[in-house]
DNA sequence: ATAAAAAAAGAATTTTATTCTATATATTTT
DNA sequence: AAAATATATAGAATAAAATTCTTTTTTTAT
């Protein structure tokens, strides 16, 4: 599909606050509703838009230990990779999970309560795993900038 | 702020459907529409809820190259710190930006259209800061899952 | 230049958000 | 435990927005 310039306009309006009302949106963009309607649904349909999602403030929720882990397998079949990955996804602590080059092979994001939390979840779930091999561990200090990245034509 | 159950179920349902109605909400919580809809302004308020996205499709988007960048510092002063922070933080590359522990001391996330992009954005962006020490780039093959933190009471 | 297709406007309708008042539930105080 | 107070919910009314439909305008292709 083509997407003009009101299409990628809309996207970032949308990805700035999702519950934007469509009267908004086509005040901002000197248009009247059904056109902006219209192209909102085209875009959910296209899967160009994913999902809506509210952000919460993790701290405030008691959310307060993050990670990244860097792990690496014992073995690089596929059979190996694919149920690791299958795996680690399906923990509730790991929050974002990437498969990524360079000396290590996945890179996960792990989010809990507090240090004991995540003391658990690396006894009694990542290590309980028998393609792991190494892990290496940092902890998020503070997290600076949250983003997307611009959409241009 | 106290929370309940019932606090707790919205954010959950906001999380994964931001542009859920009120009454549907209702809905789902045998609720009237009155209540969820004072809770929500609530948790607004309160900044539980930080803000509403849309999450948008990257790679139909043709921003298909992502990676993670390991950054060292030549000198560890707060002023140099927060210098080099404030600096990349101000990219539009930069979609996520963390302090972190261990051996490295920021973990930045860029996403660009390619890997020209990537490299632009090395040049003439990154490699100008003068508190730059070292950089380790590891590039993002898949992302194999991406959730948030399961919010409990 | 004309015909066909796509996009937008404007009006009408349906649905939802929002406000207000009354009722019920829970909490605190005595 | 009962009364008083505060908190939460229900129900109804209103305002605003979403959604649909028809007409007009603009764009595109011939």
């Amino acid at each position: 599909m083509k997407l003009d310039t009101t299409d990628i306009r809309i996207l970032n309006l949308l990805q700035e606050n999702s519950r934007i009302t469509t009267k908004e949106m086509a005040k901002k963009l000197s248009l009247t509703t059904t056109p902006v309607f219209e192209r909102v649904k085209k875009l959910e349909r296209e899967g160009i838009i994913e999902k809506y999602v509210a952000i919460i403030n993790q701290k405030k929720m008691g959310i307060i230990l993050s990670a990244f882990l860097f792990i690496s397998l014992k073995e690089h079949t596929r059979r190996h990779i694919d149920k690791f990955q299958k795996d680690v996804d399906s923990f509730d602590e790991v929050t974002e999970s990437f498969h990524i080059t360079g000396e290590n092979d996945f890179l996960l994001k792990v989010e809990v309560k507090d240090m004991e939390a995540y003391q658990k979840f690396v006894f009694t779930k990542l290590s309980v795993l028998t393609q792991l091999g190494s892990v290496k561990t940092q902890f998020i200090l503070a997290q600076t900038k949250q983003s997307f990245p611009n959409i241009e034509l």
